[in-house]
DNA sequence: TTGGGAATACTTGTATGCAAGTATGTAGGT
DNA sequence: ACCTACATACTTGCATACAAGTATTCCCAA
């Protein structure tokens, strides 16, 4: 019997969870999900099926089925009679995770520029200067929640609700370098300016402008790649 | 026990596939997505887990992860306690699948404009000859499959061989109306005409020119849908 | 000391058993 | 005739047992 480790946290799911009609599977795809991109499980760690299980308080089914969907999200590789990996940050998985972004959320964006009501875009701004809030009272994780939530309603504004689920499934490896990258003074007054620039455009309907604009965005993280990439060399593929 | 359903095939796993490394889920998967895609499972049919274990010779199991990931690709809806069913085709999923597809594809044939050499041009002129060829001998299923072959290769000229399997996965509820619409007299023509539009654009370096040549190319099977929609009404969403 | 081999303890893949909930059909009462 | 209640047979979700394969470890022999 291998020991609890004690340095993750308890992932039970609650009972209110499961009168939520929340299911495991979906607990645990999204707690190990979690788990991955924040690099509480490290790139290269090993996982176990069993030890998951015992950990989130199920069985090895609904675990095993969340790493498989994993799998699909190339956030872990399951190599049979041998072992589940935490996948290593690739520039491979990098380069199509942004592709993919990229060309799904530009391609939403020139379609809300088509779409977006002034209404649309008040509550677009009012995303914003929410954002500017947490960030001020020092609520980093509140950033990123509201920094998903405005990139999800510029591709909902598209009227194709799978565009931002699809594009987030396939940023796992991105994402886990946003959280990674979080160090120089500017980065996030760069970020509002950038998502301001996006809502002018919707504002004023130009979906050119709007893609080049999101597009630079979404390129603003790769930037920050060299320096990840050498404080945590151990991260990385070879 | 319901008894087996003799008007569907024997999908049972071959002991090569076995042994070739392939896994039932996979296999399972492959089956399950295949009898969707041709109708051989009819929108809205019911599906039991139990039912296809036995009749593909395997256990719930798999069974049940690979309609996990079907519903995932929003081909069948799991309701617990209740059953599984073939999702019915709907406007909405063709729209964003057509939105996915559009997207992924029309940002690689871009960088594959950019990208794609002499050597690979000639290589996807081959194929259109190819395509040609077993249209002409009658033979409609490898027709598609080199449409397919020739999707792929321009994904993956882009260098981001995520784009074609990830559009695909997309794109169930087209390519079922794609199975559905191979009706009209001209329209294999119109399509192999398409695809020299778009390689000739890639031969001469031109992404504008590929990408619009591909996206009306892609909206083709669009064309389509309203007579499928009045010839299978019971296929559809209300 | 070193090398080889078997026992062991793990891994994932699959099969099966149990729990909880829903639709249906039937029997009985009104 | 019709409506209600209950038994039944199904469904999926989850837990667990077994199968097959691999890495490690430990013991024994040379």
């Amino acid at each position: 019997m291998v020991a609890v480790n004690t340095d993750m946290p308890d992932m039970r799911m609650s009972i209110a969870d499961r009168a939520a009609g929340r299911n495991a599977r979906g607990h645990v795809y999204t707690a190990l999900r979690d788990a991955i991109i924040s690099t509480a499980f490290t790139p290269g760690q090993r996982l176990s099926e069993t030890d998951l299980a015992e950990r989130l308080g199920v069985s090895r089914t609904p675990v095993r089925e969340a790493l498989v969907r994993l799998r699909d999200d190339r956030l872990v590789e399951i190599v049979p009679q041998l072992g589940t990996y935490v996948t290593r940050i690739s520039r491979q998985a990098i380069g199509d995770a942004q592709f993919v972004r990229e060309s799904l959320e530009c391609a939403a964006v020139r379609a809300a520029a088509e779409r977006a009501s002034p209404a649309d875009v008040l509550e677009l701004e009012g995303v914003v200067v929410r954002q500017r809030e947490v960030f001020a009272a020092g609520e980093v994780d509140r950033f990123y929640d509201f920094d998903d939530a405005l990139h999800r309603s510029l591709c909902d504004l598209s009227g194709h609700g799978i565009a931002w689920p699809l594009s987030q499934r396939a940023s796992g490896h991105l994402n886990r370098i946003r959280r990674l990258s979080l160090t120089y003074p500017n980065y996030i007054d760069e970020m509002i300016e950038e998502h301001l620039l996006v809502i002018d455009a919707l504002r004023r309907g130009e979906p050119d402008e709007a893609e080049r604009a999101l597009r630079e965005h979404l390129r603003m993280v790769l930037g920050s790649l060299p320096d990840i990439e050498r404080s945590h060399p151990e991260y990385f593929e070879s």
